[in-house]
DNA sequence: CCACATTTGTAGCGAACACTACAGATATCT
DNA sequence: AGATATCTGTAGTGTTCGCTACAAATGTGG
């Protein structure tokens, strides 16, 4: 018997611009119609691969976090705790104000408060956002064992407040916050980092 | 010639009802529907009163904003800038995690990317936030005159590290942190703020 | 070449959306 | 009291939403 007809379409190019679409004007903001029209395709094709508006989301997200947890390893792998918040603060500043992307991050973007009808996305979008401060903490836990953090130092707090300001920093992006300014705030919080690590 | 008929209903309780939702689901996930139930009234009073769902979160805002200012004017009438962002920041930690409203903070939940229908309404959310902004730093302008922070601090940068991370706690928020958590979180700002006041 | 499995484009489904026409009700002003 | 002006509740309006039925198209395996 058949394989049947094969598939016209990229199916992480199309999820690369639904992201994009997603990531602009929200989950509850993007239209069907304005998603296909960006992926080029049609609803059917759409419906076949993904399933649904939110099966749609979580494949888009999927494809967000492999690309995340790719950047995330670089930034971990960093020598020390110090570095790892630096090189973390700092590229956000320069991711959420990608030119290449919609400001800010989907992971924030894509919906905070949602309908009657979405209201799993948000809790979707903040497990992926606990997904990267889970993995701070954990690398906060390895520099303390390493004795590159105090013994004091509690690393649930430190991944907490990098991500807390990363989450902020999504915010001012999206009302137009330029680069220079969210450096300037991951700056400051940097030295935050350090004052917590010295006590 | 005569008044016509007398308002059934109470506007500023139902704007409060009316924020909630907005609150809760933001402005687009609210629909009218769940708007007039929770006020209590027929949309035909609705749109008599405020012109458009737009213009009810308008209104909504308005008297946000008002409570908030008469919060702010305590939190600014603080002796000493250090105070104020101790007061504002451990405030913030309280009142997005009081139990009487939905978590965060509407000018946050409301909407940060909205479809096309509705692509002034981040911006309209967007210039509120930077009220409490401006309102900050020119307390840490004053600040300066007054000598209580030094010549070489910048007052944007502080009021803008201030707004940033309690935007942040608005997102921890909205994904569950409780009032201690986002109270730790303060704290570590706290910390970074004395220590750019410092330098 | 044929049977089969899957995708594609067209066209449109029912439901929910923001919003409103209309008539009756209730106040004020003369 | 009568005329007027506004509000209220019922019952919708047209539009857009997420989603899909269907038939033609296009590949694979026998």
């Amino acid at each position: 018997m058949g394989m049947g007809r094969p598939r016209a379409f990229d199916a992480d190019a199309a999820l690369d611009r639904a992201m994009d679409v997603f990531w602009r004007h929200g989950y509850e903001g993007a239209t069907i119609a304005q998603l296909t029209e960006a992926m080029s395709i049609n609803p059917p094709s759409l419906y076949a691969a993904f399933g649904s508006k939110e099966g749609l989301l979580k494949a888009a997200l999927d494809r967000y976090t492999e690309k995340r947890d790719a950047w995330m390893d670089r930034v971990l792998n960093a020598a020390t705790a110090h570095e790892v918040a630096e090189r973390f603060l700092m590229e956000h500043a320069d991711a959420q104000t990608d030119p290449a992307n919609p400001p800010g991050c989907l992971l924030v973007q894509g919906g905070l408060a949602c309908g009657t009808g979405s209201a799993n996305v948000p809790f979707e979008l903040a497990a992926r956002r606990t997904r990267t401060e889970d993995q701070l903490r954990e690398r906060f836990v390895r520099a303390k064992a390493e004795h590159d953090l105090g013994e004091s130092v509690d690393p649930a707090t430190l991944a907490r407040y990098l991500s807390a300001v990363t989450s902020g920093m999504c915010v001012m992006a999206s009302s137009g916050a330029n680069r220079e300014t969210l450096r300037e705030i991951a700056a400051v919080s940097l030295k935050a980092f350090e004052e917590q690590t010295k006590g």
